[in-house]
DNA sequence: CTGCATCCTCTTCGATACTG
DNA sequence: CAGTATCGAAGAGGATGCAG
C-alpha cells in the first residue's frame, strides 16, 4: 500500500496513524475530543470509514473506558469522552503536531475530499460578536467538479451547519478559491493574507466581516506548529 | 481478545499502544529509542513478537522514513532513528505517560516476562563513577521457577550486560526481591526506600554501593509521572 | 437517527525451517 | 548475527440490507 492514501485525508494526525495507529482509532479520537458526540457527526469526519467498522471501535473505546455512549431523547445518542479519554488529547496533538512538522504531506492534496474539507472548516468557524446572526458565508471552490463547487456554512446561535444545496440564502460573504489552496490556507502550510493578495482567494462582502475573515475562518488546530524545511521531511 | 494480554509487557506503552497502535509499532519505536540497534537486540526488548514481523516492521518504519539500516563490519547491521524517527520521542512519551497516568496497569503484573523485566532494566543501569569495574550485581527473583530466577548484570566500560548462568562472578551486590515488587518499584508505582524497609527487597553488599542503588538501578522513564488516584484509573 | 447481522474477501501474523 | 520463505489459521474490514 502507498504512502498517504488509506484515509484520503490530508490531516498530518492521519498520515502519522498510517503507520503507528490502529486504523481509523485515532481519527474516531480526534472527532470526539474537537466536539463530535452523535454517531452520523462522526462519521461525517471519517467519510471512508465503514460504519460497521465505526461502530465496532466506538464499542472498543468504551470497553477500553475512553469513551461513554448516553442515550438521550428519541433515538439520539452521545458519545461522549470520559476523563481519561480527554486526557488522550496531548497525545493525540503530539501525534499530529509531529506529522505537520515533519511529513510531506503537500502531495496529498492531490486528491481532497472537498466534503470533508468543508465539514473540518466548519468545525473551526469561530462565531465572533461582530458577526451577523446568522452568518452565511458561500464557498465556491473552483478546482472540483460542479456538483462540489458550492458550499454553504451557516453560523447561528453559536452551531454551525453545512449545506450543499442552494436555499436561496442571504450570504453575507462569499469565497471563491481553489479546494487546493484553500486547505493549504487552512492548514497554515500558506499565508490567508497572501492568497488574497495574489488573488488566488477572493473574499467579497461587507468590509466589516471580510477584513476579520483570518479570524472567523480559524484555521486548522496544527496550523501553528512550524514545518521543517523541505529537504528534512520524509 | 481481553485488555492487556498482547503484548505481555507491564509497560503502560504496551498497554496503551494496545487498543490505539498498529501492533508492535510503538514498541519497537521504544526499543530504538532507548538505544538498540542491532535486530537481536530489538527482538529481546519484544520478545513475543515473531522475528518475521519485526522484520517487516523494521522495513516498514524504512521505508517511511523515520529509520536507517546500516551495514558494519561482517554481518553486523545497525538501525538508526533518523532525525524525524528521533522527533517520535515525545510522542512515544506521551502515549506512555497516558498509560502511566491513567490505565490499571498492576494487574498485568501478575503474569511477568522476567526476561523482559531484566533486559529492561539492564538497559537503564546508570554507571556511575563511585562504582568498581566490572560492576556486577546478581538478582534472585523468589517467586518465579527456579530455572528464571537467578540473574547476572555486569556493568562494564559503560556497557551492561546480562547473563543467566552462573559463571563465578565476583558479585559486588546482592539483590533478593519478588519479580512483582521488583516492577512495581521499578516502575514507580512503590517506593524503593519502603520495599527495603519493609524487608520484601534485600540488598546485600557494600554499604557504599547499596546506598545508592536507587541512583544505579535506575526507574522506568515513566515512573516520574504521576498516577490518577486508583478509582479515576481505568 | 443509530446502528446491527451477515456474508465474504483480503490481510495479517505466527510457526517452522532454512540460509549466508 | 541477521535475517528469509512458505504455509495455514485467525482476524479485520467492507458491502449490503434491515430494524428499532
Amino acid at each position: 500500500m502507498s504512502k498517504h492514501v488509506q484515509y484520503g485525508q490530508y490531516c498530518p494526525l492521519a498520515m502519522s496513524s498510517e503507520f503507528l495507529c490502529t486504523r481509523w482509532t485515532m481519527l474516531v479520537l480526534r472527532e470526539l475530543l474537537f466536539g463530535s458526540s452523535q454517531f452520523n457527526d462522526i462519521s461525517r469526519g471519517v467519510p471512508r470509514m465503514s460504519r460497521t467498522l465505526l461502530s465496532s471501535r466506538l464499542k472498543e473505546l468504551i470497553e477500553v473506558g475512553v469513551l461513554t455512549r448516553e442515550e438521550g431523547a428519541g433515538s439520539l445518542v452521545h458519545y461522549r469522552l470520559t476523563n481519561a479519554g480527554k486526557a488522550l488529547g496531548p497525545v493525540v496533538m503530539s501525534m499530529a503536531g509531529w506529522g505537520q512538522e515533519w511529513l510531506k504531506i503537500e502531495p496529498s492534496v492531490e486528491d481532497i475530499d472537498v466534503g470533508l474539507l468543508m465539514w473540518d472548516i466548519r468545525r473551526n468557524i469561530k462565531p465572533m460578536p461582530q458577526l451577523p446572526n446568522p452568518f452565511i458565508v458561500e464557498f465556491f471552490l473552483t478546482d472540483v467538479p460542479e456538483s462540489k463547487s458550492q458550499h454553504w456554512l451557516i453560523s447561528e446561535d453559536d452551531k454551525n451547519d453545512l449545506c450543499h444545496i442552494d436555499h436561496g440564502f442571504d450570504v453575507d460573504v462569499y469565497i471563491k478559491v481553489s479546494a487546493k489552496k484553500l486547505t493549504k490556507v487552512w492548514m497554515g502550510w500558506e499565508d490567508f493574507a497572501t492568497a488574497i493578495k495574489d488573488r488566488e482567494l477572493i473574499i467579497k462582502g461587507d468590509e466589516k466581516y471580510t477584513r476579520i475573515a483570518v479570524k472567523w475562518l480559524g484555521q486548522s488546530s496544527v496550523a501553528g506548529i512550524k514545518k521543517q524545511p523541505e529537504e528534512n521531511r520524509i
